[in-house]
DNA sequence: CTCGTTCGTGGAATCGTTTGCTCCCACTGA
DNA sequence: TCAGTGGGAGCAAACGATTCCACGAACGAG
């Protein structure tokens, strides 16, 4: 049995309300009895019931993340950057999973909705969601979607993609094969949008069979490249628009027999850990991930505490760097 | 402002309690009034609020997790079926994150006996946890405490150790070091024990110089590993104990310029989706994540919904396999 | 001495749901 | 016709915390 006020109260021979008093530390209580008060407490091991407290002061405390995947390391790196801000300012985190489902955000934000959630950061799946019940402020994350009215944070993923061709341009490449997972999310409309204004910039064209649309994963990654291999003319070098596309790109082309950058050059979006260990480690653009999540907890903490004036809904963009390592190097 | 039963109530012209009653599909409400109450629902976007019915019902039909660190491999993994798990029972999920630290710990058990949580999942940090309030049903993940009476789920630990060294003295290796994270927790003490008794079985000695504690981040792991490699007689494998800790070794290798296996054989414990692409491409011990995050929401759930008899502790422990790559050899 | 003020406290309503109990009414069988 | 039955619906009491209001005592000022 878990203790509560009406406990405390029997125990110290108070009204129930003097003992919330006491506890809140509200002024109007005399410091005998607040002491008295909070001993009783810390004795019989106290927490107050967050689901009545909630229910009362129609605040819960805490805010809803609605993300595609936890293994991805992108989100998962936001991810602990959000749960560390929130928790520092006294918001708890219920985290929901979409896997790129709409149906599944759907789901989600009813679920987060009953828990009356005070506010929401969100990678969007579908362009056109739908938070039902109360209004509280969303911040969209990395993708963003048609809704007006909400923040937005993400990376610049156009320029991204833009410095990324631009230096497989520098290095003499010409035919370059783009892997991007779907397309109907706002980061791979940009990416691609990048890449080929970079493209138009050196007068070259991006044809349809080079730009390879699919999924997310690293088997799409793996799939596509092998797709890219076997065109002709063969391109010279591969941009895999993430780095669960680089995995299995890279796989792919140690299975091939490929070498990389020898055959073909590899860079790719994104940057964890890893890539800087790998065979060969791997030209990428670094996104800035720790920014984007600290940025989007700021947001819409300054929101929830009513300090931000501002009625109009900001977009921000963090900018990346291109990290040039060794699987990048002029055409054969 | 978000529909509540009051609200249905008065639309229709019934009393809550048949609402209520009419949504959770009680027998006792004429197919008439049912109709026209969800019909009503549906047309206001109710959402039951889960804080009110936690408090009513005493029960949160959420359970908490609570672990180390969210960006760790291993873990992130467990999350991700661990919260699929959940969710498909119904049950929300409620995430904590230690850092290993003990106060944390504690912070974070605290806030989860407040939520009111029906069960936890636990890679406990303290050999001596303590929940405050209700006691509720726990499975310790990964790691164990000396707490009696809860569930542990976690992979072969000392076994799986053995195999490693057992692989490595099969080449013919013969000066091994070992590079583990915190020396007090339990899976740092049975890999140890593990590599201890293969060493032994072989007649060979684990001198304490060859044994380097230390912390589970990838800064430890190049620290241990120059410090291996300054290691005189220099050890002709290394064996670390998890994947961070092998992705800094990797790392500080490639920084000496010291060639894997040529020089040195490395095998890690843990096996990242990468660990197949990088240079070279690790022999590792690949954990049963999946399965061990599996069952710790199988035991949790069947304690939640009673069906469990069994009132006594189960621990279950559950295999994983070697996988040999390429960078172990016989020592040259 | 009395009036107004302040301080500490208790009482009670309230948040949205669930649920035991009661009540009404229609229907059945004697 | 009437007692018995049972389905359908309402009333009200919880759950635990917060908060507004009121009340009594103490006290200083006039």
């Amino acid at each position: 049995m878990v203790a509560s006020l009406k406990q405390i109260a029997r125990e110290c021979g108070v009204a129930i309300s003097t003992v919330s008093r006491a506890l809140n530390g509200h002024p109007s209580v005399s410091p005998a009895t607040r002491e008295q008060v909070v001993a009783t407490a810390a004795r019989l091991g106290y927490r107050p019931n967050t689901a009545a407290r909630a229910l009362r002061s129609r605040s819960s405390s805490t805010v809803g993340v609605v993300l595609p995947d936890m293994l991805n390391n992108f989100y998962a790196a936001c991810t602990a950057v959000l749960q560390e801000q929130f928790e520092q300012r006294g918001y708890g985190m219920v985290l929901a999973v979409t896997r790129n489902d709409p149906s599944r955000e759907r789901e989600a934000l009813q679920r987060l909705s009953s828990a009356q959630v005070e506010g929401l950061v969100l990678v969007p799946t579908s362009r056109r969601w739908e938070l039902p019940g109360a209004q509280v402020p969303v911040v969209e994350m990395n993708r963003h979607s048609s809704r007006s009215g909400v923040d937005v944070v993400q990376s610049e993923e156009r320029d991204g993609a833009r410095e990324v061709v631009e230096h497989l341009l520098a290095l003499g490449h010409e035919r370059i094969a783009v892997i991007v997972g779907e397309q109907q999310f706002s980061t791979t409309l940009e990416r691609v949008d990048g890449a080929r204004q970079a493209l138009d910039a050196a007068g070259l064209p991006l044809p349809a069979e080079y730009l390879l649309y699919g999924r997310h994963t690293r088997a799409w990654g793996a799939e596509a490249f092998r797709a890219a291999w076997a065109l002709r003319p063969r391109p010279t070098a591969v941009f895999a628009a993430s780095s669960e596309l680089a995995l299995g790109a890279l796989h792919a082309a140690q299975r091939l027999g490929v070498s990389i950058p020898r055959d073909l050059s590899l860079v790719a979006f994104g940057d964890p850990d890893w890539f800087e260990v790998c065979q060969p480690p791997l030209t990428s653009f670094e996104q800035p991930l720790h920014e984007v999540g600290m940025i989007a907890a700021q947001l819409l903490l300054s929101r929830l505490s009513g300090e931000q004036a501002a009625p109009r809904a900001s977009r921000v963009r963090v900018r990346g760097r291109l990290l040039v390592r060794e699987s990048t190097a002029a055409p054969a």
